[in-house]
DNA sequence: CCAGATTGCTCG
DNA sequence: GAGCAATCTGGG
């Protein structure tokens, strides 16, 4: 009996993403809400993946049928579907990008399949096999070798295939003549290798930490939708209790995530795990295949996994029985979503810790102001740690400023100081890290006569200078290319100079000053290669190196018992940039990299250079004083109304046609007030813009921005709906919404 | 007047 | 987002 099922349309764009009722012959089979169906859509019926909500409606006039359902057993559990649904309510994408964000892209994507494999065993005794190959039933050599190889046991075809110099078509033969049996399991491809030498050993916590954890399993065993912060020091051993907790938690039979921002960054980590939980862990990551992601899924699916450790996107691991999610290192932006839906992970979190009882863990030596914000007011449990491990104390902390450096003729990027400390280190052969803030990182060409920076044509930002492989200058934003000019393009004079300095340009500068010390340099230039990072951090523990020079990347994650020093070698650069958490991220980045030096039993020592000593963000870094710099700061943020006490909403307009861009920017803006004041007239709302964005042209598209002030409440959500809708229609022009962006 | 480009509209 | 029909544009 047929029947009819509202289904919603992945591929719908915004303005048409809507239930539709579609028959559903009975030779389909039954199809449950959170069935995955192929469904004619459109004008040209194209066959497009669509979900099934629930019964249609059979007074709907002009129905299409459903063409045919997921091959396979799986659906979206209730779980994930409400969740896909809160996505496309809460960020304003399509259920199709919410449903395409939960599932692997190889379960709709085709192309990846389940590979399998086959181990053949005999289906006879070894007597009556060796009475075969004596007898002449089996003529073929190769057959008699097949059952001869197996009378020694089952093996998987295609080892037994290779051994025997067979294919697997004369395996199959044999099966056909009911000699062999082949059974047939799903393969599944691992990225990581299970060789990892197994450590089960017990972990031993101080006693502040196991008042932590005495405190995390109170909240845990309330088996209630609970989150707490774990605020602990550099060096404090949060890691050792997230341990343990998880240990408890899968001893209870129940699951957990641990969340990373990055996995690259923190192989020591992923590998302490898989070390104690063996097979039983997947690892979910961005570089995996489409095969191996998928796989994992699988895993995860079939409940043959307890702890999922990955980065974002393994939030939405499939797992059944939550225990405890942890998102460590919760400050940071790659929690973040930039494609839709722009999710916040810590929000997803704490959706799929309502839907499971479970517990929320996040973790950070400097909380973003939402964490500590929330903390305080006691939605969040608030757990700190405040000892160092095995009582290394906090290094102590040099600001330099290079204004006198410079009025004292010291022009190279490394101050009298910093080189001092550097002299020392090479002495005592301890190691250190220097760090280059990446807004300083790169160097442009400018013109000395009329001071014109070189720009891409594509794109209004400099480019850059790279000396390798060849001298050349690149354009970072959309790859374009071009030898350095003898003479500038504006006005024709020959004197072009380099400004800004790079990595490059400090290695040359460290390499000349300091010539006995080894030196690595790590950026984007360095690390291309798919392990590039792991090996240069592993060669930096071991001791090829003494110096370790680089971008954010040497900031994160790794212990490194013989670095004494750490040298910021311009701290300045994204104070002053024009967003209200450039405050917030300076200290954090500051306070990471400082406790970098000396974590072990040797005292740690660091410098920092800067144009204002007497800025209170640095100032505060300097003594680590998190609590002092959250109380300033937090003032501010009230005072001038941001997040945590506001919503931000960022609607970015992209076109090809500047005139276009501007004509739609403004009706987007007059729109937005007019609806506004008629629709929801109580609505608190502050609009800013329209303006140009702050990389305004990139690629040949123009961007322009608006921004609101307000409180994301679904009366706000409704509006800004509306005002999407209407968005679209805008041909030429078009029209994206981040909900609380990272850079604002 | 025609061909190709552009725009608008709908999708069960 | 894709297909299709209506509409526009420019050249002869």
């Amino acid at each position: 009996m047929d029947c009819v099922v509202s289904v919603r349309v992945l591929d719908a764009p915004f303005h048409i993403d809507r239930p539709f009722d579609y028959d559903l012959p009975a030779a389909v089979g039954p199809c449950p809400r959170g069935t995955l169906v192929r469904v004619p859509f459109g004008g040209g019926n194209r066959p497009s993946w669509a979900v099934v909500m629930g019964e249609g409606d059979p007074s709907t006039p002009r129905r299409k049928a459903v063409l045919s359902r997921l091959a396979g057993d799986y659906l979206l559990d209730g779980e994930m579907l409400d969740l896909c649904l809160f996505l496309s309510e809460y960020y304003l994408c399509t259920l199709g990008d919410a449903v395409r964000c939960v599932l692997p892209p190889a379960l709709l994507g085709g192309g990846v399949n389940i590979a399998y494999t086959y181990v053949a065993s005999l289906a006879i005794s070894a007597e009556e096999a060796s009475s075969l190959m004596e007898g002449k039933t089996l003529r073929s050599p190769t057959h008699r070798a097949l059952l001869q190889a197996l009378t020694d046991g089952p093996c998987e075809r295609d080892v037994l295939c290779e051994r025997c110099g067979a294919t697997a078509a004369q395996v199959k033969a044999l099966c056909d003549k009911g000699y062999v049996t082949l059974t047939k399991t799903e393969k599944m491809r691992s990225p990581y290798p299970l060789s990892v030498r197994r450590d089960t050993s017990p972990i031993h916590l101080s006693r502040q930490q196991l008042d932590a954890y005495d405190r995390l399993v109170t909240l845990y065993e309330e088996e209630a939708p609970r989150a707490a912060l774990l605020y602990g020091v550099t060096g404090s051993g949060k890691t050792k209790v997230m341990l343990r907790l998880i240990d408890r938690v899968i001893a209870d039979g129940k699951g957990a995530i641990l969340l990373v921002p990055e996995i690259s960054l923190t192989p020591q980590t992923v590998q302490i795990f898989c070390a104690r939980y063996g097979e039983r862990v997947a690892v979910i990551h961005s570089s995996l295949s489409a095969g191996e992601r998928f796989d994992a899924w699988r895993r995860i699916e079939r409940g043959d996994v307890d702890l999922v450790i990955g980065t974002r996107s393994a939030v939405f691991a499939p797992l059944k029985n939550i225990g405890v999610i942890i998102v460590d290192e919760e400050h940071e932006h790659t929690y973040k979503s930039e494609q839709d839906p722009k999710y916040h992970t810590r929000q997803v979190c704490a959706k799929r810790a309502a839907a499971q009882n479970a517990l929320v863990l996040l973790a950070s030596a400097t909380p973003s102001f939402e964490s500590y914000y929330k903390a305080q007011k006691g939605q969040y449990e608030l757990i700190e740690l405040t000892e160092r491990y095995g009582n290394a104390t906090l290094p102590e902390v040099e600001i330099v400023d290079m204004r006198r450096e410079l009025s004292r003729g010291n022009t190279s990027p490394i101050s009298h100081r910093l080189f001092e400390a550097l002299e020392t280190v090479e002495e005592l052969e301890e190691q250190a890290i220097l760090f280059l803030n990446r807004r300083g990182y790169n160097a442009s060409l400018q013109c000395k006569n009329c001071g014109e920076v070189l720009l891409c044509p594509h794109c209004s930002v400099a480019l850059t200078h790279h000396a390798t492989p060849t001298s050349q200058l690149l354009c970072h934003l959309c790859g374009y290319r071009a030898a350095p000019p003898r003479a500038c393009p504006h006005c024709g004079s020959e004197h072009i100079r380099y400004v800004g300095f790079g990595t490059q340009k400090v290695e040359t500068e460290l390499a000349r000053t300091l010539p006995d010390m080894r030196l690595m340099r790590m950026d984007a230039d360095t690390t291309s290669g798919k392990h590039a990072y792991d090996r240069m951090l592993e060669g930096f523990r071991q001791g090829e190196a003494d110096v370790l020079l680089g971008t954010q990347m040497v900031t994160k994650g790794h212990d490194f018992p013989r670095v004494t020093l750490v040298g910021v070698l311009l701290a300045d650069t994204g104070i002053y940039a024009n967003d209200f958490r450039a405050s917030e991220h300076t200290f954090s980045l500051l306070t990471q990299v400082i406790g970098r030096a000396g974590r072990a039993q040797r005292p740690g020592r660091a410098v920092i250079q800067t144009y204002s000593p007497q800025n209170d963000v640095i100032r505060l870094a300097q003594k680590q004083d998190y609590r002092a710099f959250y109380e300033s700061e937090i003032e501010l943020r009230q005072k001038m109304l941001f997040p945590p006490f506001c919503d931000m909403v960022q609607i970015t307009l992209t076109s090809g046609s500047e005139e276009r861009l501007r004509q739609a920017a403004d009706l987007f803006a007059r729109e937005a007030s007019e609806r506004a004041r008629r629709d929801f007239p109580n609505l608190p709302l502050q609009m800013f813009g329209p303006m140009e964005a702050q990389v305004y042209k990139q690629a040949e598209q123009f961007r322009m921005r608006l921004m609101f002030k307000c409180r994301w409440s679904s009366d706000t959500r409704a509006l800004f709906r509306a005002l999407m809708q209407a968005g679209a229609r805008h041909g030429g022009v078009s029209c994206s919404i981040d909900i609380n962006p990272y850079h604002a």
